[in-house]
DNA sequence: GCTCCGTTGTTGATTTTTCAACAAAGGGCT
DNA sequence: AGCCCTTTGTTGAAAAATCAACAACGGAGC
């Protein structure tokens, strides 16, 4: 509402994505990312507890976003549409820097744990929501699906996407729905 | 000092300038400002009186700054030295979007006189501070050089710059200093 | 002429940011 | 260990920016 509140977060919150993009972590100060982010220090404190918190809420309000923007205005019945799928690579095409910053820093076991917490609180919530199909176990799928996802993505990322958004989309796509089922042995995958 | 001032004045100057470059300045409004620069309107009233008290301020700025960085740390007798021409010269380069907006602008009559009233206020005052030369008169001078400087710059700018400023540097200089003397009747000049 | 609508400039109450100062804690160096 | 310098987190007073509201003005269109 007050547009100073949005202008110092974000004003801090870049400062501390670009100091991200060249230290390390651990040795970025609330110095630094005051004088990186032309505001006082003092309003960084207004803003955040301290630099973890402010750590936390940039990397929760992305994957908010992230999940947002994968599963909305859909009728998703437990798993995501192709075009939802797609829009989603496409999102982290868009944001690449961000989540290669989260997940080739070399602390980034921190960030990756993280990142599976809030999918993991995340989807679990999504599939309680929908009533999942009574043959499989939720925290299973939720673990399946999670792993699979953060793996992929992280490969895909880390390699700086060598492969284009919906090429990425056809493949996962057919390991989510058909498994391994009928790619084996050689036979003919489009 | 307080950082909010800098910010938020820099910021609606920004945004004038980005308004200037694609209407006419008397279709500006104060909101249009507002809304640009993402500042409450009352903001633009606590820093200027109206929109053109802030074409005002911007633009005798910008020629303060033309003209410190013209003069400056020199023996500056009573004519600028070659390497304050040039400085001068590269300065009107990498400023080149808000000179030539001040140029070409079609109300661009209001700006020249303004350029011209302020430049020849700030040069009478320097010639006055270094006594000048009891054979030139003194407000004959300024205004030569007034029109010389001023006429190149606004070619040399409207034209987007044709000339290297090391080039025009160089043909500004021989004939500040030698007039057309010696440049006559296809003599050779270097 | 009249109405409608946007702009203007100003006001006052509220909120955010700034600055300077502080004590406490941590890391590096001799 | 002791010293020095930086960082940290917090405080209170002061300054700036925000928002909402206002009356006045002016132009466009009916």
């Amino acid at each position: 509402m007050d547009r100073r509140i949005q202008k110092s977060r974000q004003a801090i919150i870049d400062a501390f994505m670009r100091l991200m993009s060249e230290k390390e972590f651990e040795s970025i100060t609330i110095n630094q990312i005051a004088e990186e982010a032309n505001v006082n220090r003092g309003t960084v404190y207004l803003h955040f507890k301290d630099k973890y918190d402010l750590r936390d809420q940039h990397l929760e309000a992305q994957i908010n976003q992230l999940l947002h923007n994968c599963m909305s205005e859909d009728n998703m019945v437990h798993l995501p549409s192709k075009t939802t799928l797609l829009r989603t690579f496409e999102y982290l095409e868009q944001h690449a820097s961000f989540y290669s910053l989260m997940l080739t820093s070399k602390g980034n076991t921190v960030f990756r744990n993280q990142v599976e917490t809030m999918l993991r609180q995340k989807l679990t919530e999504h599939l309680d929501s929908i009533n999942l199909d009574g043959k499989l176990n939720r925290d299973i799928t939720v673990q399946f699906l999670i792993s699979a996802a953060v793996g992929v993505l992280e490969w895909w990322i880390i390699r700086s996407m060598p492969y284009p958004a919906s090429v990425m989309v056809e493949q996962f796509w057919n390991l989510l729905n058909q498994g391994i089922e009928g790619h084996q042995h050689g036979a003919i995958s489009d």
